[in-house]
DNA sequence: TTGAAAGCGGTACCAG
DNA sequence: CTGGTACCGCTTTCAA
């Protein structure tokens, strides 16, 4: 906990001088920089927080208000707590946790005792309760996720409809005339913002390219997922060539041991491709093709936005969606292998 | 954004009167702090976050430090994490995040740079790289787990020692002469901490209470998790009256499904104890016996500890275990309903 | 290129 | 019971 008077001290210098050598804000001689910053290292002196925070105009801090909602996806959810993290410290800095009741209530108090320089929101509700106080505090919010109401927000998404079509395209491309499509359970369809993107998506573009395509929405619960399973089968079994798959990591590794059991060899009899996966689904046996969602671009992107409305840049009041990217692991192949 | 000057103003009084009339650190007349609350209402005040760290001595904050390992249990993590921030709020705390790399150089900086007035270490490793860090740093520190060198160290955990034992004990009790033990892959046995000390704790009370045991860690991958099916068909087919679970959430439920599919009744043919789990074993089928993880309680102990510290308070630099509780839900009962 | 000094917005001591 | 004010440690003018 050495002071900016003992450095100064140290270096033989005014303090005025080791803060202008140490943000690099005014040139500083070569010389006098030097001994600076030996004296910096020596006392492992790092500028007290508080102190900068008042003097200084910034907090160097970010509020990450995060509601752990029941229907949370654990695994997810700390890839984009991590990714902030690690997005954040790029500029040097840190982040706060607002949870629970206190992902809005501290978002307030975070706004009003100047604890944070800006808020990012993460696992964000299609009718969240955060929009309308993002509107209403003065602090630069940033949605990762896109609520119904966006009006006048700053959120970043991967461009989910995107990312379907993206998958549909492959598969056309590759020839197939009829896919299946496993997605969440039902439910997941009214909590959540992406899955009825991801869905319109899908059928949009399969429309558009002529293609067969049949929704199934099956249960994830029971220790056998017999509802993954089920529709695997139904969907194999009525025709479909191809599978994009939208669910949690455990339905996609279900839905490739069924089609193991079925004896349908991936890619030479079925193809199938992952949407909107957090996981790495080169790791299934058979690796999968992939067009994730990636943590690390949305929460950099997002950080990034933040950062300008914080130094006071425009950033257009909208959804910044992120382009998909198409991962190929081998799982596709044209169709014509099978003989039902 | 308002600040103390307002609000004095407002309330007609000096800023001392409104900084006493609100941290409460002194009497005020019931008048003056009517006027002077109301007007701090009024105002949305709130005492700026960097002012405070700077005059007083407390930044109100503990940092979090969370190596996101690869094998880290997400949802176990996210329950610690919450509990941590929840208990932290109850003092007015907040919580700040340290992640990955930053999880050891982060509590460098924040040490040096007086961004908070304490560390809570989550996700302990045995051999934990913070520990020496801890040791060096002048912060209060306190480590949610135990790592095997924690000599000097304030430490708070469950006793998963006492936590096997009993369950043990209630099995013993019941009549149970032969049990069998399901626990974690064995590589949990080496990268975490408390896994050993269940084994360790059951062993020896099985053997102080003349039971058979027989230990089984099985891997927990694949689609259909065989080889938990595989050990539970073997210890029940060996004899077995009895299962102690310690493993995730997913091979509690497989081992469920496997005991139905042999046939074996839940509690009358085969009584089945969970030990040290952070999930809900009242919501399988049939509801199961637990010696749970109660992450509240490791939290809320670890954030009071911290705040003895923080207070200057005495706190023993030694190991705090947490009592563990046994929650019956019927799925124990003496043995002999089988019939082999 | 460097230094002196005025705040930043509170807290808590010292008076009254 | 209340007010005045000296700091807390740093950033950033303003001067030299």
């Amino acid at each position: 906990m050495a002071k900016i008077h003992e450095v100064a001290q140290a270096a033989g210098v005014s303090i005025s001088t080791v803060s202008y050598a140490l943000s690099g804000k005014r040139s500083i001689s070569p010389d006098t920089r030097r001994r600076i910053e030996e004296a910096a290292r020596e006392l492992d002196y790092r500028p007290n927080a508080g102190a900068r925070m008042l003097a200084g105009r910034r907090t160097q801090i970010f509020a990450l208000t995060e509601p752990f909602r029941a229907d949370t996806h654990a695994p997810a959810h700390m890839a984009f707590v991590l990714a902030t993290s690690i997005a954040a410290r790029r500029y040097e800095y840190d982040i706060l946790l607002l949870t629970e009741e206190e992902a809005s209530a501290g978002m307030r108090r975070v706004a009003s005792s100047g604890l944070a320089d800006g808020v990012l929101v993460l696992d964000v509700a299609p009718d969240d309760e955060r929009v309308d106080l993002a509107r209403r505090i003065a602090l630069p919010t940033v949605f990762i996720g896109v609520p119904d109401d966006h009006e006048g927000l700053v959120c970043v998404d991967l461009d989910f409809e995107a990312a379907a079509a993206l998958a549909v395209d492959r598969l056309a491309d590759l020839g197939h005339r009829s896919i299946g499509f496993v997605g969440h359970p039902p439910t997941a369809y009214e909590k959540s913002n992406f899955p009825p993107r991801v869905r319109r998506g899908l059928e949009a573009r399969a429309a558009e390219r002529g293609l067969d395509c049949t929704t199934v929405l099956p249960e994830s619960d029971g220790p056998r997922r017999a509802p993954v399973r089920e529709a695997v089968r139904d969907l194999v079994e009525a025709g479909a060539t191809a599978l994009v798959l939208h669910c949690d990591d455990t339905s996609h590794a279900v839905a490739l041991d069924e089609l193991a059991t079925l004896g349908r060899r991936v890619p030479e009899e079925v193809s199938v491709v992952s949407v909107g996966a957090t996981f790495d689904t080169s790791a299934f046996h058979p690796p999968i093709d992939s067009v994730p969602l990636v943590p690390s671009a949305s929460c950099e992107l997002a950080v990034e936005l933040a950062m300008r409305m914080v130094d006071g840049g425009e950033v257009p009041a909208a959804v910044h969606l992120i382009a998909p990217e198409y991962r190929a692991h081998g799982s596709t192949a044209p169709p014509g292998g099978a003989s039902d």
